[in-house]
DNA sequence: CGTATCTTGTGAACGATTTCACAAGCAGGG
DNA sequence: CCCTGCTTGTGAAATCGTTCACAAGATACG
């Protein structure tokens, strides 16, 4: 199997938004150049990435809507639920827990994790906050195949390495550090500074 | 004044923490081959990266840490604060707002508006979080530079069209929508749910 | 002062990704 | 049933980004 590019990854998925929304509208059918239009790219971009799973399209007719959407489904590995940890329950982890919406695409949070004393116990949602101490064996009873680091950045890393120990194949990360992974382990950063900061350079450069 | 790619800005931010880092250390002088290791990334790159600004270090020695720090620091644009204003104060808005992080590191957040007459008068931080029809005329008041959009997605194109009007540059937008900004405005996308989707794909394809 | 060691800066090679361009498939109308 | 208009799928070309490899500057030490 060819290699994806993250970049195409991402494309995907945003394809896979489109589509919902085209969907909604009560579009039977779209075409490459009009997924191309809504998604900022280019419509041989978007043949380009569908290619690369397979022909999904009607010459002179476009891409059926519905199969599309199940393709596009199945390539991202959302027809099924994945069982998620959040671990950290300050501001940004509760603020991320209460968002549902990632729910409805098949991220389940099963768990949440805090060292806090003053918060482990606490209601989150329908959750109780867990003491870090029962983390690593819940990690492991539960199955949980991936988890969301909302931890302040001195203690990312080791709580990574604990996660990861614990068979967790995937991390989001929220930290603003570069965490070390094994190979075979995916991780995924989200760092707003560093997105502020590349605001501030191209405002600095004109 | 050549091309800049976003990942080597990216890259850059990286390199600046790092930096810090190295200097909170105590460490006077740094390779390419050191900032490398921790950055996860190669010596040649770093190098590379760098030379695309000038050239900032001693050949047999490395780089100065205070120098090369001050150096990134004006390539991004970090020698002076920058003007922000928060759009919405929902969960997320909130959980941003109180990372007060920001603050020291150049973005100053000067306003908070909401559409929710409930949350309207409320204080978040120091700040009164304001009206949505005061938005338009408080951005050009007060020169708001950059716009952190946290609002539903239905409304935030809405919303960035007005802060586009209003003369803000730069847009970093957290709704799960791809915006459309004039050219000369600049924007950068933070979508946890995209995210997830690419562990998704990750661990899908096993 | 000469030799050994280290590390930068940078063309050139390489690899990856995007764009181009077009043959081929499909639908609709006359 | 053929012609027109539209759109896919895909090699080939172009562009962009990364890695290689090495000359040259800098220091340390005998």
């Amino acid at each position: 199997m060819k290699k994806i590019s993250e970049s195409a990854v991402r494309r995907l998925s945003l394809y896979l938004r489109l589509l919902q929304e085209a969907d909604a509208a009560g579009a039977e059918t779209i075409s490459s150049g009009q997924l191309a239009e809504r998604g900022g790219t280019t419509s041989a971009q978007v043949r380009k990435d569908l290619s690369l799973f397979g022909s999904f399209g009607k010459r002179g007719l476009g891409y059926s809507v519905q199969e599309l959407l199940e393709r596009i489904r199945a390539i991202l590995g959302l027809q099924r639920q994945w069982r998620v940890a959040l671990i950290g329950a300050g501001k940004l982890g509760s603020a991320l827990f209460s968002y549902r919406d990632f729910e409805a695409r098949g991220f389940e949070i099963r768990a949440v994790f805090d060292r806090d004393p003053e918060k482990v116990g606490t209601a989150l949602g329908g959750l109780t906050v867990r003491a870090d101490e029962e983390m690593d064996r819940a990690l492991r009873d539960e199955a949980i195949e991936i988890a969301i680091v909302a931890v302040p950045g001195e203690a990312a890393q080791h709580v990574v390495d604990r996660v990861v120990k614990a068979g967790v194949g995937a991390v989001l990360n929220f930290a603003p550090v570069r965490l070390k992974v094994p190979r075979g382990v995916t991780l995924r950063n989200v760092d707003v500074t560093l997105e502020l900061e590349g605001l501030s350079f191209a405002l600095n450069s004109r």
